[in-house]
DNA sequence: TATTGTTATACTCTATAACTATA
DNA sequence: TATAGTTATAGAGTATAACAATA
């Protein structure tokens, strides 16, 4: 057994500890000032990073989740004027969902939260390490969802 | 904004988003061979890594979850003999947490898993930087969750 | 007939509150 | 009075199934 890969999956099964408990996500909407729950701004925060309008079908791939979740949500949070939904003119099965400028501040306040957690976190830290725990990090996502997306393709035996 | 460390935060989302869904799961007790609900597979590979027997209040703390969500399935798993409570001789209000043998084949089985995929992840990947990324990630855990503590531990305004 | 999205429902995971027993 | 754990309850998060409308 390979200690230096065992150190590297229990670190970041540290990680995602720590990310996804409650109190973590209290943490980011009460410092980014806003009143959302996680996968409110999940979507949100999807959205910011797409930079252009999505489909429903779309935002349940990017988060992984099944469409009648995000759905819901999609549904509360245009109520609340954070986003709209217009027909796609090329397919008027599809919705196109849009942040508003409401919705755009909101998804910044929180994206900026972590953001700044992660800054706060590696402030220590010599400049070559954090470039290249930004190459290592992205590539590791690369990697693990393009294998993890095989694996999981060849179903169960 | 610094885009190298928006990278770093951004990768890190699609790994979280990559590990949590449901699917993964499904996937990780197949191949284990094991018939276990996620919060049941937290506390035995806890216990695992633990290498010796933990009181529900040390799993809850670093599981980083509440201690009557602990209760329940360390009881269900003791049902199936895949742990054992035992009084602690030093306080007799609390319990020890101990694995069976079956509780840490169970526990290996599921850890293996993961270390598995990603031993594959990173099989195409230079020497160096694995071990820059178990350096790295390491340190990361360390300094986010150090950092996180002083966040929270202030409370809300 | 396949696909996009919605509605309705149910299950999993986890938190909070109230309680018991020991310290 | 404080702490360890349990029981009971409630809520958040997400999946599955059945359906509608369009392709």
């Amino acid at each position: 057994m390979d200690e230096e890969l065992s150190r590297t999956v229990s670190a970041f099964r540290r990680l995602v500890t720590t990310i996804n408990r409650a109190k973590t996500h209290d943490r980011i909407v009460e410092a980014a000032g806003v009143h959302l729950d996680r996968p409110d701004v999940q979507i949100l925060t999807y959205l910011l990073d797409a930079a252009q309008p999505r489909r429903v079908g779309a935002i349940a791939e990017g988060l992984q989740v099944e469409s009648p979740h995000v759905t819901r949500h999609v549904a509360l949070l245009e109520r609340r004027d954070l986003l709209v939904r217009v027909q796609d003119p090329d397919d008027r099965r599809a919705w196109l969902i849009d942040l508003t400028p409401a919705g755009i501040d909101a998804a910044r306040r929180c994206r900026e939260v972590t953001t700044t957690w992660f800054a706060d976190a590696l402030a220590g830290w010599p400049d070559a390490d954090r470039a290249e725990l930004s190459r290592l990090l992205g590539q590791l996502a690369d990697d693990l969802s393009v294998h993890l997306q095989g694996v999981l393709k060849c179903g169960p035996s």
